[in-house]
RNA sequence: GCGGGCGUGGUGGAAUUGGUAGACACGCCGGCCUUAGGAGCCGGUGGGCGAAAGCCCUUGGGGGUUCAAGUCCCUCCGCCCGCACCA
């Protein structure tokens, strides 16, 4: 027996060559082909050191799906490019002085070159990066056109403010009242910034989010973050003051349990209301400690509800009768109008305060006890009582609208995405400060406004930019007169919400893309990427679709037709990081094992959208698997033997011919639309024994058209080992061979195992002829003598027939 | 608290439409080959009783529907994720 041992170090690099030299998975915009197109794309990396093993997952499934589709017929667009504006880079040249435009591109490298390793498809022609001027003056002139329509503005509001990075966060970057980024705790502070207005899509994002192919639970999360809620806006007049405070409220039907009225301690009013009552000086220490405490501390929902009456009364609009009015930090500002009506009997929250400061607590609706937020018929509610609390919600708005006191309204959680950052690496914005004009954009032919050079990265809680004299001060466009130059960046969010249009027309200098080019590709047929961007990434990138489609630049609505959301690789149950001492780098595991190992492992470990646990003796029994299917394929192509299969094949060359036919069915219906990668890749293996199992029974022709099989199926997988394996035995290569089709002739068997069932209990199984009738299966049945001697004594009562499976007597 | 997901051998997991539970792989045990094996090939491996044939038990616990339940329904327990004073 000859010595061929599966050596990935060398078969590895031989392919990775022959693709890059020929261009292999370059695809054109012209669609001379005539293909179908799909377009398939994982989520688009941000480059910081080296590739771990998440990308590695990632770039594996999105892979095995673009293989697939091009074997399949499809003309498939599969770029890469790199999120290359980040924090990470800027920290790091704080710390080493050096420029983030040197340590991303030290990191793009080591990127592209694992890329390369890996042997992932990727259409090279296209790459991009976000922090190159070629890119960025695009996304400076989306800002422009967003501005220009109105949907990008600067204001002044409460924003989220990371003292320890020294600028302002989106609400989405703030997770529990933290920095997404470091994980110090966020401040709220008012300042003026850059908002781009996605509030105003808030219900087209909740509406189209039906249509589109997206696990369920993405779905659900992006729901939640919009948070529609429907309801009334009512007034509530203050006498002395003479003004109308609006309140949000979904329990309308509960106007009349309201006994009292809260304001949060932000609202501007509060202080004017208190002011000139005996309360004053309680409500100025109350609302200082209120606006000082951590957020964590006033977030805590399970602290008793603090607060302090202001001295002041307002008058419930459909009774008259005048309820007390408090200011306590249970009330948000930035939801509804910063103020509440309280209804403490059908509200828990109104009912704790009112229990602490001892209020009424006024039943309106009939039911259990106290608080009571289920449904019932209303009473203490005037003209209204009797009528069934959800009748209630209709006419009373109708009631108030009519008398002109509050209206039926629609309020959303969202908030608009606050994109401005005082930060250096990112993208400058557009935008120039002129006395006279006011905010002018920078004109379309001076576009990009490149990101000067500067000495100090240190953030001063403005932008480093604002250093940069000779950059910041420029002359104003519209008038001429000397101006000044918007200093801060935009949030990295903006880079990657349009990327995937620029792929499509990726070398277009003079435009950021060719409206037909993308109708073309988009929108993205497949993308995959990680559950951490279900809301932040995936929702902005929605909106600016919508917004861009609005604007006549685009011909579609969502960016991602499906989306395939992949669970994390963790290392002894837990999250692997640097601190834990748990990674798995991929770049060791390719070394060791080969590419082709790694990648297949990861999608054998279990279902890809799922969590997984990294095992070292997982990652052996893959590489064992490649390895005996190389090795025997090598060996069987050595042979030289090259006779076609038997034409009418029997015995072990029909079984080995049927399990062949099998794991092309198997595989085929695991990729199609189902992701079992894992259950696909055990096919193949089961095919590979059978293979071993079977080599010396049966014919040269059979054995190697079952070889060639195997490595055709493993190619999406394990891209050079299958190509490797299947140009020796065939002479072509993989991925110019069509994907293979399983004969339905040879998925049928001559007979199968009939399983004979005595009251559910299997007690026999027989071989029976296939296309046996439900009468005969069940006189087979009832002849088995396993069976047979259980049915002693017993009464048959019924027999259940499952034509192809098994037969169930039920016998007392 | 609300919403979603999950719970199957020693381990990762499979079971696609209610129809043979445990595919495939790891680990373990045995055999072959070998000067040698951390290589390779072949076989065994859910638990209990049994010499064997075989029988009984088994998908987090309990209950139900059904000829038949890992799968459907109810209930309890445990774990994970998201949202969380959103009026």
């Amino acid at each position: 027996m000859t010595q061929l041992r599966y050596d990935p170090s060398e078969i590895e690099p031989r392919w990775q060559a022959i693709w890059a030299e020929e261009h292999t998975w370059e695809v054109a915009n012209d669609n001379a082909s005539g293909r179908p197109r799909s377009y398939v794309l994982e989520m688009l990396p941000y480059p910081s050191g080296e590739p771990h093993i998440g990308h590695l997952k990632v770039y594996s499934v999105g892979d095995a799906i673009a293989h697939f589709r091009r074997r399949r017929g499809a003309e498939v667009l599969h770029p890469m490019g790199y999120d290359a504006f980040g924090l990470p880079a800027e920290n790091n040249a704080l710390a080493t002085g050096e420029h983030p435009r040197d340590s991303t591109n030290t990191s793009i490298a080591s990127f592209q070159r694992q890329f390369r390793d890996w042997g992932i498809s990727i259409d090279w022609s296209r790459e991009l990066s976000t922090a190159d001027p070629r890119y960025y003056r695009w996304t400076q002139w989306i800002f422009v056109e967003l501005f220009k329509a109105g949907l990008a503005d600067r204001r002044e509001a409460a924003v989220n403010w990371c003292p320890h990075d020294q600028t302002v966060l989106a609400n989405e970057q703030v997770i529990d009242g933290r920095c997404e980024r470091c994980g110090h705790e966020v401040e709220i502070r008012q300042l003026e910034q850059w908002f781009f207005k996605i509030t105003d899509y808030a219900q087209r994002l909740l509406d189209d989010l039906g249509a589109l192919d997206w696990p369920e639970h993405v779905k659900t999360m992006q729901r939640n973050w919009i948070g529609r809620s429907e309801g009334a806006e009512v007034d509530f007049h203050q006498p002395e003051l003479e003004i109308d405070y609006p309140v949000f409220t979904t329990r309308p039907d509960t106007l009349f349990g309201a006994t009292f009225f809260v304001m949060a301690p932000e609202h501007p009013d509060v202080a004017r209301l208190a002011a000139g009552t005996p309360d004053e000086r309680a409500v100025h220490e109350y609302i200082n400690h209120a606006l000082t405490a951590s957020n964590a501390e006033r977030g805590a929902t399970d602290k008793p509800k603090t607060g302090v009456p202001l001295g002041r009364h307002v008058i419930n609009p459909v009774n008259g009768e005048a309820i007390p009015m408090f200011v306590a930090d249970y009330v948000l500002m930035e939801y509804g109008t910063g103020a509440i009506m309280a209804v403490p009997g059908h509200d828990q929250r109104d009912f704790d305060f009112a229990e602490a400061h001892g209020l009424e607590i006024r039943r309106v609706i009939e039911g259990d006890e106290l608080p009571y937020t289920g449904d019932g018929p209303l009473v203490n509610s005037g003209d209204f009582d009797g009528l069934p609390n959800r009748e209630a919600k209709d006419q009373i708005v109708s009631w108030l609208q009519a008398a002109d006191r509050g209206k039926g309204v629609v309020q959303f959680r969202l908030r608009d995405w606050l994109v401005s950052r005082q930060r250096y690496w990112g993208c400058p914005i557009p935008m120039i400060h002129c006395p006279s004009c006011g905010i002018v954009p920078v004109p379309e032919d001076q576009l990009p406004v490149l990101l000067p050079d500067v000495e100090d990265y240190a953030p001063k809680g403005r932008s480093p930019l604002a250093a940069a004299e000779d950059w910041v001060n420029t002359t104003c466009p519209a008038c001429g007169t000397p101006a000044k130059r918007e200093t801060d960046t935009m949030d990295t969010f903006v880079d990657s919400s349009w990327y995937f249009l620029r792929y499509c027309d990726a070398r277009n200098d003079d435009a950021a893309w060719d409206p037909q080019v993308l109708a073309e590709w988009m929108p993205v047929d497949q993308y995959i990427g990680g559950i951490e961007h279900a809301i932040l990434h995936l929702m902005y990138a929605r909106f600016f679709i919508k917004a861009l489609a609005d604007l006549g630049h685009l011909s579609f609505q969502e960016p991602f037709a499906a989306l395939f959301s992949q669970g994390m690789i963790t290392r002894d149950g837990a999250k692997m990081s640097k601190s834990r001492g748990n990674v798995v780098s991929p770049q060791s595991i390719v070394e060791r094992y080969g590419a082709d190992t790694a990648r297949s492992y990861i999608l054998f470990i279990g279902p890809a959208d799922q969590d997984a646990d990294w095992s070292d003796d997982g990652v052996e029994g893959v590489h064992r698997f490649l390895s005996r299917l190389w090795r025997l394929a090598a060996e069987i192509a050595e042979t030289g033997d090259a006779e076609p299969p038997p034409t009418d094949p029997q015995g072990a060359d029909l079984e080995l011919l049927r399990k062949a036919h099998w794991a092309i069915e198997k595989v085929t219906h695991d990729l199609d639309g189902r992701f079992a990668f894992n259950t696909a890749i055990s096919a193949v293996m089961e095919l590979t024994n059978d293979c071993y199992r079977l080599r010396t029974q049966v014919a040269p022709g059979v054995l190697r058209f079952a070889l060639a099989t195997g490595a055709s199926l493993i190619f999406p997988f394990a891209p050079h080992a299958g190509a490797d394996a299947y140009e020796r035995l065939t002479g072509a290569r993989v991925w110019e061979e069509p994907w293979p089709i399983a004969d339905p002739a040879l998925l049928e068997r001559e007979t199968y195992e009939l399983v004979c069932q005595l009251n559910g209990k299997v007690r026999d199984r027989l071989q029976v002829p296939t296309g046996l009738g439900e009468d005969a299966l069940k006189e087979l049945a009832l002849a088995a003598p396993h069976l047979r001697s259980h049915l002693d004594g017993l009464q048959v009562t019924k027999v259940i027939v499952i034509v192809g499976k098994l037969v169930n007597v039920v016998a007392r």
